[in-house]
DNA sequence: ACCGATTCCGCAACCGGTTGCGGTTGATAA
DNA sequence: TTATCAACCGCAACCGGTTGCGGAATCGGT
């Protein structure tokens, strides 16, 4: 209809013969004004397909109805399915996402704070770089009264809200499940020993060998960040005097090169070795056979994080919501690696 | 430091004793303030740690410095890494990006248009929904005087840039390399035969073929939408008198089943049957072993069109760029599946 | 000493909505 | 008839920057 120049509640005033701020108290059904003009301008509102300008309405309220989001990267499958959970809640809300990418760098990190402080967000989702120490922009934030919630990779030395996975839940369970299936010997194949999700990971494998009285050998932990590593530790496992009749992989990199060594000595599985991973889905699906494992259930903690997000965003009372950390329970999928 | 007031440009006027309109003209080095009070505002500016508020901003100039993008859904590999391609062209130029996804759902993404509207966006990226039948809401963009760029998948009957990959280049090369390696009897096992990327692909397929003289059979042309089905056809396919020696899969989907089929029947790869992929990398790694496959080029789709779009938006002059179809070649990967 | 040109800065309007407050009607009650 | 009050609407300021224009002060030239 109108080139680059958009309709305004003044165009409505005008074309009605009315002020703007009636229109615009019409448009929002303030009791002030009469049903009769109220009709008027609703009808006219969308026949000429009036939509309200956010860029004025964000600066007048100070709300710009967007949250942020800081991610280290969403080339992935984890993120995305994040994202769509803290989507489903924003939407849910009429608010919009602005995504910000750190690459896994902290400067990157503390530029995209200032960004979205730019932006006049009004809450901000965050998992923390690797690469990251000093949080003091993240401080910055939370000062400048902007609501925060820290979800799967979370800081230490901040008060505020997280979300993210069970670990040793998680781990247990795969462990268990693994117990159940008969399976005595069973390593576990962590990623780098240093990341805490290595370190909860293998102390939910403990707990489980532990609770059904099967000792834990030292010789059947590997670790491998890639999965040439994963493959060639794999191999020595294998080569063992007893080797074990069953794997545990933490990540999806790990389990790539475990199955590839699995395939390349024709074991059957998951008879001679059972599997199972801590992997997204769609890699569970690619591996022949289908692989058994605990599900990340990113779209369930961007969806809670969210949830905690507005909370704190539509709390209108002076007193704050206590910082709280919530951990998202993972759930087995029994393929047919197990 | 401040407890949800930000610093103002009339906060550094009252500090400094001058006004609003010197502060502003000094941060932007206009030639009317003197160098003194230049120095100053800027150093007082970022001693006080201001950042301009965007909104403001963007209210007075009509310019959001936010770019829109529709994308059918970001759970996936290609679109992620296309939105890679054009975020590293926006954030060049200082822009941020409001991603909104259709879930293939026309509603949505007639939804997503007004949120962009609404929103400001200087400029619109979009890859049309499956269902999506009905163009208006995207000539109401292009109507509004917003500059539009379709990628990947583009419609037809609207006069727009539009940014694809060249498929039939990308299968020609292909089958020009599984013909390279001698291979004679390759088949070729294509998603939704309906698809434009399935026809077209296809039609490289068999442009490949006829240039070195080697006949195209209709038993060595499969398809499946799922990994099952594509399983079945192959094993169909691998039952024939005179089976293939080679296959090339246009998808991850497909390629997926026809892998499970070629482990069952423990086939040789890459002698007794090359398989090329039209995947994405993450998967062909995956793979047992790892497949040859023409790369998707997400990253460079989203570059270019990207780069497309700032031309019109950085474009003052009152003539407009006349709309063009842009061609992304694609690039083989040669791996250990041929 | 006088006039025109520069230099430097402030006033006020503007972008598009929102909202406190005050004013104008008409009806109702005293 | 007049005071009262509700119903309805407009004025103007505001959010935080930007910018055209005009004005004061200083400078240079004659």
């Amino acid at each position: 209809m109108s080139k680059g120049n958009p309709i305004t509640i003044k165009d409505i005033a005008k074309l009605l013969g009315v002020s703007k701020s009636t229109v615009s108290r019409a448009l929002k059904d303030h009791p002030d004004i009469s049903s009769e003009t109220r009709d008027a301008v609703k009808s006219l509102a969308d026949s000429i397909h009036y939509t309200p300008c956010q860029v004025a309405i964000s600066l007048r309220s100070r709300k710009s109805r967007v949250i942020g989001l800081i991610i280290p990267k969403i080339y992935s499958f984890f993120f995305p399915s994040v994202v769509n959970g803290i989507e489903s809640v924003a939407h849910e809300h009429g608010y919009n996402l602005l995504i910000l990418q750190s690459n896994e760098l902290y400067e990157n990190e503390v530029h995209n704070t200032n960004i979205l402080l730019a932006n006049n967000v009004e809450g901000v989702l965050a998992c923390v770089s690797r690469k990251t120490k000093n949080l003091d922009h993240f401080r910055n934030v939370i000062n400048s009264g902007i609501p925060m919630v820290f979800f799967d990779r979370v800081p230490s030395g901040i008060s505020c809200d997280m979300v993210l996975i069970d670990d040793v839940q998680g781990a247990f369970l795969a462990t268990k499940h693994l117990i159940g299936k008969g399976k005595k010997r069973i390593a576990i194949c962590i990623g780098n020993p240093d990341l805490l999700i290595s370190v909860n990971r293998l102390k939910g494998f403990r707990m489980a060998l532990a609770e059904f009285d099967i000792p834990f050998y030292d010789e059947y932990l590997i670790s491998g960040e890639s999965p040439e590593e994963a493959a060639s530790e794999t191999s020595k496992l294998l080569d063992l005097p007893t080797p074990p009749d069953s794997i545990f992989a933490i990540s999806d990199l790990t389990m790539s090169g475990i199955m590839r060594e699995v395939y390349n000595r024709k074991l059957k599985v998951p008879d001679e070795i059972a599997l199972v991973g801590f992997c997204e889905e769609v890699f569970c699906l690619m591996y022949n056979p289908q692989l058994t494992s605990i599900l990340p259930m990113g779209f369930e903690i961007g969806k809670v994080a969210a949830e905690r997000l507005f909370e704190h965003i539509f709390n209108t009372s002076k007193t704050k919501i206590a910082p709280e950390t919530i951990l998202i329970n993972s759930t087995l999928i029994v393929r047919d690696s197990t």
